[in-house]
DNA sequence: CGGCTGCTTGAACTTGTTCAACAGCGGTGG
DNA sequence: CCACCGCTGTTGAACAAGTTCAAGCAGCCG
């Protein structure tokens, strides 16, 4: 059940055995069961507690006054959320469920318990971090210059290579539950143009979708297409390179900070 | 000449003399002053310095493989730099200057001194990390909702608040050091369309250029204009009211990495 | 003076939006 | 069981927004 967890955390860092118990135990806390469609965080909640998403897909969005919505991230199994809330102070955008999905409670004392005991945990977690910040700025690049098809493509390839990585693919077969509601609110395009730009896709015999199935026909060019570069997600190669660098104590966090603010 | 700096953190929590001399010792490290249009930090360099930009305008910006160009963000005086560079990964985007600039080495050894004898300067550290990260996801917004502009009025309401929370602006008046270019780049519009949307906000008496300075001439109406939420700007009221808060170590640094990571 | 950079303009074109209608499907209640 | 509903996906046509190309202009610097 925790398998996208700890298949997240190895793609960064070898995880010995403790510290897979250490997850497992780390994950025994408040678990919620959410059915799909659910608002988890609505803008200016105040939250205390740091939660990973165990299974299921959320969406993180922001409303503009007038109602047009804007989806910033896609969360995936195995990814930390609600962070945010952490500081006490208002979220500034909202987090709802896509699929049913399972949603654990950590103690801020758990995750310090872990980040003292288990280094390579840390780095991992640590990892994670970085590579959320790099997505955000993907994002950015293409909500700002690539086309409509561009990033249409772009998102299936993010959310491709994400779901490989925690072993959630198969034969280049994936979930695909986001309605063309949400696509063309990720990729900043109306319902109707991303409901144009995923049939653009499928005649072209790049992808294949079946129900909330959707299979990658051609993955070189679909990453052609989209202008992917895979680099930015293979932030785990760029680090093991480095994990026998002395630890830091603090100054990691203050780095991992930094480095996700974009 | 470090002003900026000091209002900028001051503008999330009250320092203390011994606070501002522990800042002016940080700056006293290596200082490079660098001339317009430079690039500091290209796409994978790998860095291991921490810097503040002490005096100037920078931005971050991406690039397709194509040529196109997306700013990713302006870094104006106070602001912390390339930490991305001190996971000695390589960086994914680049950093250039606009202006003439005044950037600031600082040893990771001195900034964990700070977290270690200075809360209150920790705290400000990590509410700039807050900010930061609330800026993307307010540049994802635009990028992905708001018309050209709205996009552009909404850049330069957060560039005058920016400043104008850092004491440079007066009666309105801003320095305004972007090209139309750059201005594109960052909303995501073609330099000609850049043009023709300043024009069209200078026209609607909104604002007035000079030179390299740009007059707000109705701010509530550009707010208005650009849809613009002041309450991301202002973290610092959200985490002073929180700063007696019991001081949580490592634990902070974790939550600003997450928060920050979007 | 010439050359450069940045700003401005017009016109044709491409991309994406909006509105409106309809089809398919699963669930629900009578 | 069927009728109906709401949600998602699909389509066409008119329209709006932004791009591209090409040219010209203004100011600045050597």
């Amino acid at each position: 059940m925790y398998n996208a967890l700890i298949n997240r955390l190895s793609s960064f860092t070898e995880l010995s055995n403790t510290d897979r118990e250490a997850l497992q135990e780390l994950l025994r806390g408040r678990c919620h069961v959410v059915d799909a469609n659910q608002q988890l965080v609505n803008d200016g909640d105040r939250l205390d507690a740091v939660r990973f998403l165990v299974e299921g897909w959320l969406c993180r969005h922001k409303y503009l006054e007038d109602g047009r919505c804007q989806v910033l991230s896609i969360c995936l199994p195995g990814d930390l959320l609600d962070l945010v809330g952490s500081n006490s102070s208002a979220a500034d955008h909202g987090l709802r469920s896509i699929t049913n999905s399972v949603v654990v409670d950590i103690t801020c004392r758990q995750v310090e318990a872990i980040l003292l005991t288990s280094p390579r945990l840390a780095r991992a977690l640590h990892c994670m971090l970085i590579f959320q910040s790099a997505l955000s700025r993907e994002w950015l690049l293409s909500l700002g210059q690539r086309t409509a098809r561009e990033r249409c493509a772009h998102l299936i390839c993010e959310l491709y290579w994400r779901l490989h990585d925690i072993g959630m693919t198969s034969d280049f077969v994936m979930d695909f539950p986001l309605t063309q509601e949400v696509v063309g609110g990720a990729i900043g395009v109306s319902t109707v143009h991303a409901n144009r730009v995923m049939q653009d896709l499928r005649l072209a015999g790049l992808i294949e979708q079946c129900g909330k199935k959707l299979k990658v026909l051609d993955l070189p060019l679909l990453e052609r297409t989209a202008l992917f570069n895979s680099d930015f997600l293979h932030v785990e190669q760029l680090v093991r390179s480095t994990r026998e660098a002395p630890q830091q104590s603090k100054m990691w966090w203050l780095l991992s900070s930094a480095v996700a603010g974009c």
